[in-house]
DNA sequence: AACGTTATCGGGAACGTTTCCGGTGCTACA
DNA sequence: TGTAGCACCGGAAACGTTCCCGATAACGTT
C-alpha cells in the first residue's frame, strides 16, 4: 500500500516504465490496448503520480506562492479564497506568506519563494515596502510575477486592482452631496498605488463640487494602531475649521477610527461622518452601519491567478494594458449621515 | 544565474559533489579547511538546495497542509497564522485547503494532500463530515495528522481545542447571575466533538443553577444562511413561556442571529440576551457590543503545528493524553444585559 | 615489515519520472 | 527483392540531491 511507482505497474504488467509513462500521459505510440489495459491497473491499484519526481524532472513544482500582510485581514482572506479555487482548478497548489506589514519580512519571504521553486508569485506588498528591488530582480529573471490590490508602478507586469479612483470619487462625492463641507481624509503609505489612485479620487469629487484641496486634512497611517489613530483623530478635531467628516481607505482604517471615535464619545455620523473603503463583512452590523467602497476581492484573487497560471505556462495575453481595474461600488448605510 | 545546482560548485572547485553535499551539510569527514571554501563559494554564489531533489531524495516535501472550513473565517485565520508561524520557523511550508463546509470536498482535499505527498496534514474537520474514514485510513497507515478545533473523537491522534466546556459553561452561567431564566441554545452540527463540549458545559450551568434542560430549547444549524437561522428565531420566539436569552455555540452562528433580530425589530439584550463563542476582532464594535467566549486561535494553530511536526521528525512525546485544552475566557459586553 | 586506523575524498547508485534514441517487426511501394 | 515508412515498445540518460561503498594516503601499532 505505500509509495506506488510506475515501476511497480511495469512490473505487474510485464512492461517497461517508459511504455507505462506514456500509456498515462495519452501518447500516441502506444496502442491503443496497451494504453487502456495501463490505465485500468492504474486507477485499479489507485495510482498517483509523484508529484515531487514530476518536479524534479520537469523543473516546476506546481505550486504558486501567494504574498499578503496579513491573512486575518477579510479583504486578503476573500482574494485568496478565489486564489486557491482557480488555482485547484488549474492543478497548482497555494502556498502563503504572510508579511505581517514589515518589509524585511516580506523580503525573507520573497527569498524563501524562490528556495523553494515555486512557479509563480501573487503579491500585495507590505504597507512599508518602499524598495521593490527584490521583486524588479525576480521579474528580470523571467519570474512569473502578479501584483493584486497592493500595487508596485515600477514593474511592468500585470496587477489587478479595484477601481480605486472611481470608488473613492463616489465615497467623496456622497459626504459632499449629503451636505459635507469639509472632509478630513486618512490613508495608508503614501509609496502605495492604491493610496494614490485613492486620493486622486478624492481630490477629484473635491474639484466636482468646487472646492479647493487641502493637503492638511490627509494623514498618512503606516501602523494602523490605536495611539497612531488617536493622535490622527485629535489632530482633525483641532483643525479649524473643524471637519465634518473623514473618508478613511481602507477597512482597517475605518475599524481603528470608529473605536477611537466611540471611545471619545463622538457621535456618528451627528459629529462626524464616515465612510471606509472596505468590503468588511460586518459592515452593516456595526453602530453605526458603516457607508463603505465595496470591493470585489474574490474577483481580484481569481483574475490575479488566472494572470499568473497563463504567465506560468506561457500563455501570451495581448496584453493591451498591464493594470486591471475591477469595478468598485458605494455602499451606503448609517454612518455617513442621510 | 539561473539553477545553481551542486555539480557547478564541484566542478568550479575540482571537487566532487559527494564532497560538495557533505561539505555543506557539515559532515565531520570533510576537511575543515575544504570545508570552509565550499562553504564560502556557496554563499559567495548564493547557492541553494534545490528542495524538489532532496524532497524526491528523502521522500518527503517539507510542507504540512492545513484544511480547514472557510479561511475567511477569523478564528481559522487567526489560528493558521499560527500555524504558519512555526512551521516556517522549523523549516516548512504550509500549504491551505479549504472545505467550504462541503464533505466531498474535504474528502477531495484529502485525496489532494496525499497525492501532493505533504509530510503532515492538520485539520478542522467540516461540519457536514460524519464519516471520518477518509482520515482514518491515513492514521492508520501511520500518516502524521493532528486536529484542532473541530476534531473528530473516533481517530486516537493529537486533538488541540478550546476549553469549551467551561466556555460554554461560563457563558450560561453569567446569562443566569445575570437573571435569566430561560436560555436557547444555538449550536452547529451535532456530530462535531466541540458540539456536544458546548453542550455539555451549558447543562453543567443550568444544573448549578437547579434548572432542569429543555432539549426543544436546543437548535442545531448546519448551513450558517439566514432562512435557516430565521427560521430557529422564529421557533424561539414562539416558545413557550419565552426564552429571555440565546447562547450561541460560534462566531458565525452569532452574527446571523444579530442579523436577523435586528432585521426583525427584536431589542437586544431587552428583549433576547446574546452570548457567542468566538474571538471576532469586531465584537466590541458591534450593536450592542457582544458577550463572548474568546478562543486563544493564534495559540491552538502553535500548539496543533508543534505537535504536527514532532509527529513528522519522530520526536515521540509522553503522550499522556491526544487531548490538549487552551484556556476560553468570557468577555462580557453589552449583549448580555448587566 | 605487515597490518589496522583514521582522515579525506570520489564513484556511482538511488529516489520516480520523462524523454531521447534506438530497435524490432510489419506493411507497402518501387 | 530491397527498402522506406510506420506502429509500437524498451533501454538508458537525465533532473539535483544524498549516501553507501570503496579508494587512497598517512600514521601508529605490533
Amino acid at each position: 500500500m505505500e509509495p506506488l511507482t510506475i515501476k511497480d505497474i511495469a512490473k505487474a504488467l510485464k512492461l517497461s516504465t517508459s511504455t507505462v509513462s506514456r500509456a498515462l500521459r495519452d501518447s500516441h505510440e502506444i496502442n491503443p490496448e496497451t494504453k487502456r489495459m495501463v490505465v485500468e491497473y492504474a486507477t485499479k491499484v489507485n495510482y498517483r503520480p509523484n508529484p515531487i519526481a514530476q518536479g524534479l524532472k520537469e523543473n516546476r513544482s506546481r505550486a504558486i506562492a501567494v504574498i499578503v500582510p496579513e491573512i486575518a485581514n477579510s479583504f486578503f482572506s476573500e482574494a485568496i479564497t478565489g486564489i486557491e479555487d482557480v488555482a485547484n482548478a488549474r492543478g497548482y497548489d497555494v502556498v502563503i506568506f504572510q508579511s505581517h506589514e514589515s518589509y524585511e519580512r516580506e523580503v525573507a519571504n520573497v527569498r524563501n519563494v524562490v528556495a523553494r521553486r515555486v512557479d509563480g508569485l501573487l503579491i500585495s506588498i507590505s504597507n512599508l515596502t518602499q524598495d521593490v528591488s527584490h521583486l524588479s530582480d525576480l521579474h528580470a529573471k523571467g519570474f512569473p510575477l502578479v501584483f493584486f490590490d497592493r500595487v508596485s508602478d515600477e514593474i511592468e507586469t500585470y496587477k489587478v486592482v479595484a477601481d480605486n479612483f472611481s470608488g473613492a470619487f463616489m465615497a467623496t462625492d456622497h459626504l459632499l452631496q449629503n451636505g459635507k463641507k469639509r472632509i478630513a481624509h486618512i490613508t495608508s503609505a503614501a509609496s502605495l498605488y492604491i493610496t494614490k489612485e485613492r486620493l486622486s479620487g478624492y481630490k477629484a469629487a473635491l474639484e466636482k463640487h468646487k472646492l479647493e484641496f487641502d493637503a492638511s486634512l490627509v494623514h498618512y497611517c503606516a501602523h494602523f494602531d490605536f495611539p497612531e489613530m488617536e493622535g490622527i483623530i485629535e489632530n482633525i478635531l483641532r483643525a479649524s475649521p473643524m471637519p465634518d467628516a473623514i473618508f478613511t481607505a481602507s477597512d482597517r482604517l475605518a475599524l481603528a477610527c470608529f473605536e477611537v471615535l466611540t471611545r471619545k464619545g463622538i457621535r456618528c455620523p451627528e459629529d462626524l461622518a464616515l465612510v471606509g473603503f472596505t468590503n468588511l463583512k460586518v459592515a452593516h452590523l456595526l453602530h453605526p452601519t458603516l457607508t463603505t467602497v465595496s470591493q470585489p476581492a474574490f474577483e481580484i484573487g481569481q483574475t490575479a491567478v488566472e494572470l499568473l497560471i497563463d504567465l506560468i505556462e506561457k500563455k501570451k495575453r495581448p496584453a493591451d494594458s498591464f493594470l486591471i481595474k475591477l469595478p468598485t461600488e458605494l455602499v451606503v448605510r448609517a454612518s455617513s449621515g442621510f
